[in-house]
Formats: structure tokens, sequence, C-alpha cells
DNA sequence: CTCTATATGTACGATGCCGTACATATCTTT
DNA sequence: AAAGATATGTACGGCATCGTACATATAGAG
């Protein structure tokens, strides 16, 4: 499928003021996201920022004991590397590429340049990252207190909304790691999805049938993401929201 | 016990330069933080910050079952109301007292306006937040992999690091609420803990006898907390961290 | 000093997930 | 077409936690 690629189709620099994206744009380079990439490990100083258009990165944290879990998903609505602005530079997680595709990359110098402006763009990556850390919290309330069956359909959803179509390109064994449960609790989560007629998959290809009913049998955990996120970031920055005071 | 109070007893007021800290002094008022009192709920627009001294608040997320979890854990070390500056004006979750004592509050006006100074108080309430990322991420984690007994150590951990004594006023039934489990699951946990000679404790008293077997129990999500902690959050601010650039 | 509220202790069946083992199905390579 | 690799299906005992019920202990109020 031979589309075109454009900065716009990552939201965040879609929301950004025109002047900004002037100014941004000779510097953003379109890198290709292979499955499985790492984009930095834990502790890693970050170079770049990746601001996602149809790739999925997720942040995985990796245990002692080699057990992982995901902590938050990124896709076209946000960016990875929030560390390197938020000043701390690394974290102790992992960014790896969950779903093929592409992003734009920025050094992370050019970012704290614009940043220095003191203009829209800080603004706008501070709403995000509260978009995100309202996701990683919702992400612990959920491995607390639900069952792998609606965790797996809020996954999904998560996911679904970040993609053009209604396929995933995604094994169980993949899910199992994201959602850090044995990859035969997500067989059996997903027979049962597929008995429901909600999804059906075969060999990593998963179909998306019914998303009203996947939305039924998630828990409230992925309503609350989505509710908060498009709450933080408008696909538009207007004054209203553009003033720190 | 009528010790006085002073603004340095939180870690983020006094790293700020000494230029910030007169201007902010005179709009610091001291509140006492009783046990259970709510700083704002769920979707609430914040009117203040909070920089606690000897008191200790937790982000509870609630649910719609009325079960609930603890998110973060915020104490000396940090403030409440990071949505304020990120530009959401509300979070998704409770911030109740957890243990009482004294918090210095300021008008969320009087914190912009700091901010767009475009100084240090920006870098460092950004390098908090991402201290405050961590604690989150983690505790995804923690209760994706973690037993009981396991949560119930690194729990206490991170609550004795924002306390001045090694004594703990908190029941068995707050402990549950704040890990999201059973009371009776904290009873059988705490009494391990208590036959080890770890802890002791009667009716909402909690004394550590031995916080090094504490740690050796705990998983390591409290070890990875507290050393990021205290990378982001150097007890001075240098010039080496004080730019964004 | 008694009463009552609060805090903690104990028990037990139900359940969801784990660890493990192995079977089957589908794609890829030769 | 055969062989190997990958992905998915199924089964079963073990275990942690849950939901529930009830007992006991301690503090504070009257």
């Amino acid at each position: 499928m031979p589309h075109s690629h454009n900065p716009h189709q990552n939201r965040l620099l879609a929301a950004l003021p025109a002047e900004v994206q002037t100014r941004l744009l000779p510097h953003l380079e379109l890198v290709e996201m292979p499955l499985g990439k790492v984009l930095y490990e834990s502790g890693d100083a970050m170079r770049h920022v990746y601001f996602p258009t149809d790739s999925i990165i997720s942040l995985l944290y990796v245990m002692e004991s080699g057990a992982s879990a995901e902590i938050s998903v990124v896709g076209h609505e946000g960016l990875i590397g929030v560390a390197l602005f938020m000043g701390g530079e690394s974290t102790p997680s992992r960014a790896i590429v969950q779903s093929a595709g592409f992003a734009y990359r920025l050094l992370g110098q050019r970012l704290k340049d614009e940043f220095n402006r003191h203009g829209e763009m800080l603004l706008l990556m501070l709403r995000y990252t509260q978009a995100l850390i309202t996701q990683m919290a919702q992400t612990a309330v959920c491995n607390r207190h639900h069952s792998v069956d609606q965790q797996l359909c809020r996954w999904l959803l998560l996911s679904l909304d970040r993609l053009p179509t209604n396929q995933l390109t995604m094994t169980q064994e993949l899910i199992a790691n994201m959602l850090g449960v044995r990859r035969e609790g997500v067989t059996d989560a997903a027979g049962k999805l597929q008995k429901l007629g909600v999804i059906e998959y075969s060999r990593g290809q998963i179909t998306v049938l019914d998303r009203p009913k996947l939305e039924k049998l998630s828990c409230e955990c992925y309503a609350v993401v989505k509710k908060e996120t498009d709450r933080l970031l408008p696909y538009t920055l207007t004054s209203a929201n553009a003033s720190i005071a």
C-alpha cells in the first residue's frame, strides 16, 4: 500500500501552530519502524524523540526475572521519549515497536531549542505527557482488578485506535508479553472472543469484526483513557489551552 | 511533638534557587493534613498545589465497582497537583491524606506565574513529574507480577521513606484499600512480617523493627523507584540539570 | 466499668491464573 | 512434497487471592 507520508498523520505534530511546524519540518526525519525494533533500552540516554504515524510503540518494563509488562501504548496520538524533555533523559523501561509502520524522528536538541522559544510546543508536549500518565495509572488499576479477558479487550481497543484499519498483525505470544500473562491465557481469552464473533484471527492476523461488542466486554479502563486523551489533546491547539497562565 | 515547620522540609522547595524561594515564600501557606482528608476528587479542577512535609498523600483511583487502587504515594519528596501545570487541570484520581501531618500550599496561579519567568521552577517540577511517572509505571508492573506479601513490603518502605520516624499510623483496612486487596490479605501478610520480627503492630500502629530485612523481602519495585527518584531529584538543583538545553 | 465501635485473627470453598506438558495446525523452506 | 519452524489449542494439578462468615481483642465513650 503505497500511501504518502505526512507529519500531520501524527496528532501532536498536526496540532502545532503553523509557525512551529514550519520551523520543525526541515528537522523531521521519516523513519521506518519494523516490528520488534527497540528504540531505547531501560536507562539509555535518548537522542531522538519519535512521533509515530501508523506505527505503534510499547513502553515495556522488563523485570529481573525476565517477565514483562506493558506500561503504556503510544501511536499517532503521541510521542516516544518524554524523558528527554522532562529532564531525566532516560527511563527504566524499554520502547519497542509493537506494530510496524513509520514515525517522524526529531533530534532531542531540536525539540529543546523549540522549547526554549517558550512557545506552544512545550505546552502541548506536557499535555500529552499527562495523557500518558493517565494511561499508566489506568494500567496499574487494570492489572490489579480486571480479568485477562477484559484486559485483552482493552488492549485490542487501544491498539485499534492507533491503526488505520481494523486488522492487527499480532501473535498471541506478543500480546501475552504485553499484558504480562501466559500465552495460553491469551489463547483462551481470544478463543472466547472469536466464539462470540467479536474477532477473527489466524497466525498473527487479528480482525476486529464487532467493535461495539468489544467495547462492551472491555473494562472501564479503555473508556477512561480514551476520554482523557481526547480531552487533553484537541486536534488543534487553541488559544484557550495554549497558555500556561 | 511541637517541632517547627519550614518549607525546606519539602525536598522540592528546598532544591529551588534562593531567588525563587524568596519570591514564593510569602505565598506558601502551611496547612494541616488530617488523615483521610480529600485534597481533590477525580475530575476536580485544582486550585492549589501541595508540598507535603511530614504528611503522606495517596493518589488513589476508585473504580465504578467501588474497588480502589493506589497509583502513587507522595510525601516530602514531591508535590500534589501536577495536572495543574501539565495543562489538564484535573486527573481521574483522588488525592487523599494517607498519613496525617502538614504541607505547604500554593495557589496554582502563583506557580504558573513562576513558570512564566522561565526559570528553574518549571524544570524541577518536570523532573519530579518524571519521578512520579516512574512510580506509577512500577505500580503497574508490581500489580501484575508480585505477591501481596511483596507489595506490602514495598508499600511500607515507600511510606517509611516519607516519614520522620519508623512508626506508621495505618490500619490494615487502609493499607488494603491502597493495595487494592482484601483486608484479610493484609492481615495475613502483616502477620508473617510480625512473626519474622520485621514489624510490630497493634490497632493501626506499625513499627518497623528490621528495615534491611524488609527491603530483602520486598520486590525489586521499591529499589527501582527509590533509585530513580534520587537520580531525578538531587537535594540541590545545580546548573548541570537546571537548563532544559 | 461496661458497652460499643473498631481492629485484627481465622477458616473454607470458589475461582482465576500459573507452570508445564504435549497436541495440532499452518506457514516457510527446500 | 517433505521437513522444519512457528502459531495455536487443550489439559491438569498447584497456588494465590477472593468472597464470605464469624470469632476475638482492644480502645474509647458513657
